[in-house]
DNA sequence: TATGAATGAGCATTCATTCAT
DNA sequence: AATGAATGAATGCTCATTCAT
């Protein structure tokens, strides 16, 4: 009997590793040698576990996500409006970890251009999100069907839009301003669908922190 | 006596090619001999102009930002809000040119990552397009200073996060369901600077687009 | 306690993996993992009945021999002339397997050069069977001595000069033809050492079968 | 303008250093780096003149019979017994140079296994020799058509058959033997085409040179 | 100015081989 | 005996880059 390997959670391990390296250093730096360097395994255990680059990366893309997902069940014990509320901010790259999911799906689409399969994984991902959030939204305001599917791309709208001025421009959106921005478009506005959560005296007011 | 040459006309020629490509077959795609080929030259001519392909891809990214602002300086006859209207539209993926841009933008910050000058290029011309749009939004809404600037991000917000979306899905954000939810962001709640334009009885309701 | 198994028979089915993926997809497809999956065994397997590659090359070349011994020797009991035709026949690629020799053959040839040992496994091999017809023409026609191993000869290169050009052109070459070809030659000219065995008027010209 | 260079000559150096590399070392050998190197060039301008290696193999192949090709019209002011013994004797691997054009024709074959291509080549490049040596029969001796193609034949297959025998064992084979014995068989038997050149004491007696 | 020949490092991938189980 | 995980060197090939013309 040869060695016994746990293939889902080698899998696992790898596609961590060019995930914090795509992040790190650009796709540009997600080599076959790179991937396996950072992982701490030789290029011969990377093509054991993925039958090439291609699938590779398309795994490191659907991994990612998995582990928003995983993420997100794990508050599912709390009310719908708090779901809702986590599940966004679950989409903001607020910390390291959320941060790189944003990179690996950045990247993702820069390489999907020309590549129809990956494309499609990029759609059905985004289309499974929204379909997610949509739910959560029927759960926590009262709105259905159609309407709930139209509230949750409103909501997606805000928070895609709130990540990439993030990623572009990490200074002046630290996390305290991420996540007023999304607080406000929740409460007010066509994507409102919860009531405030606090009377805030803080508002959305990036400008003070446009230092840098 | 060496043939006269419009060097500058030359660059944007071969910054088009590479532009062209990395929209229709990913930044992958964009290696020296791609872009030569596809602008109809060899490697010799590209890096005659540029030092590099890091070079060249810097200057694609300030290529795709100048040709934007371009065609927003050219509307500049119209009315304030007209003009932020369209500012605001032009950076929305609505036709083939557009939607250039941000294939260029996306890739650019793949490849930005862990290339410190590149990812502040990106962040000034963030910072340039969020300069803009807060003076359009002096000329065309009473708010001022700190307010006009954080009045432009929310709107950037919302532009970002349609773009974002209809890059990833087409299918389900056609130009229609672009504008409509552009226009609904800036006539109702937080990003709101506009006064309602018509009375569209259309909404914003993407559900029946997203049959496919 | 360990299973039994029948080391030998093991290793035969093992090298007549090698051989059929020698003839059917040319020596580059000969790896240890393509000859294990031909074999139906994994590469561990492989490396348990073979040091390494070249050893199992060899063995495949040497088992291809044995085979071909082995089905000389079936025929020991007819008369000499018989089992002179029948020796010169079986090396002729006639069916599937000869061919198949036949593969192995060249494609040892084509290895073995720069590698002594394989080199002279094959003037070895082609050493024996000249010894083995000069033998058999003893028997089978009044020469003997230094004139037999001539005769021996004589009887090879037409035999070989046949296989060769039934390998390069199989269509041109179809059975009837190889074996018209060799009789003609046994029984007129300098190789003929047997009497005619019928007055064939089917003769050797090949013209009508080259059609293709 | 680039530096000038015969690209047609090019490729004639390297395709002759793959076939140097082929015959003393192996088809095992020749990999790009292998036969970069002995032709004293990089890897890179090997792919500058072949797509990719199957293609510097077949023109391997295809250049080392056009070498053959031209060594024979080389030799075509002769009388036509002259330029038939002429053909085959070049096909006789009897200097390093023919010596070599067969380790790659066998080679070739070892690699056109489950290739169509290359055992298309390899089959024309047969037919192409077997069509040249009938015409030449017509000249020579009073045969015609059909019968002359099947006296072409008999030749080929008595060249062949001594090249295969000097091949695998070219102690036993020295020039003096190989170029006897096809002589013998162009003046007795069933290929004999041709009057006896002279009345020959040393007759095709191989066996005093199995010393070794 | 522009070419394309040439380089050689680096790429993804395949391979023979080793070895713990 | 047999597996298949893991290695790392080597492969074919692509690439950015250089440079003589």
């Amino acid at each position: 009997m040869p060695r016994v390997v746990d293939s889902e959670e080698r899998r696992q391990e790898l596609t961590d590793a060019a995930a914090r390296l795509i992040a790190r250093a650009g796709i540009g730096a997600a080599t076959m040698r790179g991937v396996a360097s950072e992982a701490g395994w030789t290029t011969g255990a990377l093509t054991h576990y993925f039958t090439d680059k291609r699938e590779l990366l398309l795994s490191t893309f659907k991994a990612s996500l998995e582990s928003r997902h995983r993420q997100r069940a794990a508050r599912d014990q709390a009310g719908p409006e708090a779901v809702l509320r986590a599940t966004l901010t679950a989409a903001l790259p607020l910390d390291e970890d959320s941060r790189r999911h944003w990179m690996v799906t950045v990247a993702f689409c820069a390489e999907a251009a020309g590549d129809a399969e990956m494309a499609n994984a990029q759609r059905d991902a985004y289309r499974d999100f929204r379909a997610s959030v949509a739910v959560l939204v029927e759960q926590a305001a009262p709105v259905r069907g159609p309407a709930a599917l139209a509230a949750a791309e409103r909501l997606i709208v805000v928070t895609n839009g709130i990540a990439l001025q993030a990623l572009f421009d990490p200074v002046s959106w630290p996390p305290r301003r991420q996540l007023a921005a999304l607080e406000e478009a929740l409460e007010v506005g066509p994507a409102a669908v919860l009531t405030p959560r606090r009377p805030t005296s803080e508002g959305f007011d990036g400008t003070t922190l446009i230092a840098g």
